[in-house]
DNA sequence: ATCCCGAGGG
DNA sequence: CCCTCTGGAT
C-alpha cells in the first residue's frame, strides 16, 4: 500500500462525505461520551431521540452519578442493551466525579479506565469532543473497510489502527474515521456492498472479508 | 429472519 | 477467545 493510494482514497472519501463529523448530537465532551456509550448496536438517529430528555434530566456527570438506575434504564431503553448501558453510564459518572472532579478526562488512559469506555469510545471522545488527533477510530465498519480497501491486512483493531496511522497524516485521522464509518453504513456493507454506487470505485481492490 | 458505529466477563 | 446483552430497522 502506497501513501499515494492512501491519499487518493482520502480525497475521494472527503469529496463523497464533506461532513466529516459523527451524526450524534452533543454540546460537550460529557454529552458525546454518553451518546457514544449509547450508540453500541444502535443508530445515531435513535440515540439522538433519547439524549435530549436524558441531558435535560442529567445535565452533567454529577447529576448522572446520582441517577436512579430504573429511571435511567427507562430513558435509554429504545437504544438496546439498556441494562449494560445504564450500568456503564452510572459507573462512568461516579468514576468521573470521584477521580476527575466531575470533568471528563482528556487522556486515553483516564478515559479507558472509566467503566463502559473502550478504545472506540475513547477515540471518539478524544478526537471529536476534545479535538485531539490521538488515533483513528476503529469500529467494525472501519476494520472491515480497511481490509477491503487493502489499507491493512490485520484482524486486531489495534493493529489496524497502527496501519492507518502510518498510512495517513495525523490531521486526517479524525475525519477519516467518521468518513469510513459513514461509508461503511451507507455503501460498503458487511454482506452486500453497493459497489455500483461506490465513490471509491473502480480503484477498490475489493479484498474479500 | 437477520443484522447492527462495543464492552465486560467467564 | 468466546459469549452475552437489547430494541429497532430492513
Amino acid at each position: 500500500m502506497s501513501a499515494a493510494r492512501a491519499a487518493a482514497i482520502e480525497t475521494a472519501l472527503a469529496a463523497a462525505y464533506p461532513d466529516a463529523t459523527c451524526e450524534l448530537d452533543f454540546r460537550s465532551p460529557y454529552e458525546l461520551l454518553v451518546a457514544t456509550i449509547l450508540s453500541a448496536q444502535c443508530t445515531d438517529a435513535r440515540v439522538n431521540t433519547v439524549t435530549p430528555s436524558l441531558f435535560e434530566r442529567f445535565p452533567d456527570p454529577r447529576a448522572l452519578a446520582r441517577a436512579d438506575q430504573a429511571e435511567l434504564e427507562a430513558l435509554i431503553r429504545s437504544t438496546g442493551f439498556f441494562r449494560n448501558k445504564a450500568k456503564s453510564l452510572l459507573g462512568m459518572a461516579c468514576a468521573v466525579v470521584e477521580r476527575h472532579g466531575g470533568e471528563i478526562p482528556a487522556s486515553m488512559g483516564n478515559l479507558r479506565n472509566l467503566p463502559g469506555v473502550g478504545r472506540k469510545t475513547a477515540n471518539v471522545v478524544l478526537g471529536t469532543a476534545f479535538g485531539m488527533s490521538t488515533g483513528v477510530v476503529v469500529d467494525t465498519h472501519v476494520a472491515r473497510l480497511a481490509r477491503r480497501l487493502g489499507l491493512s491486512a490485520e484482524e486486531d483493531p489495534e493493529k489496524i489502527e497502527r496501519d492507518l496511522m502510518e498510512l495517513f497524516p495525523p490531521a486526517t485521522w479524525v475525519p477519516l474515521g467518521h468518513r469510513l464509518i459513514r461509508h461503511g453504513r451507507r455503501v460498503c456493507h458487511a454482506r452486500k456492498p453497493e459497489c455500483d454506487a461506490c465513490p471509491l470505485m473502480p480503484t477498490c481492490p475489493r479484498i474479500d472479508v
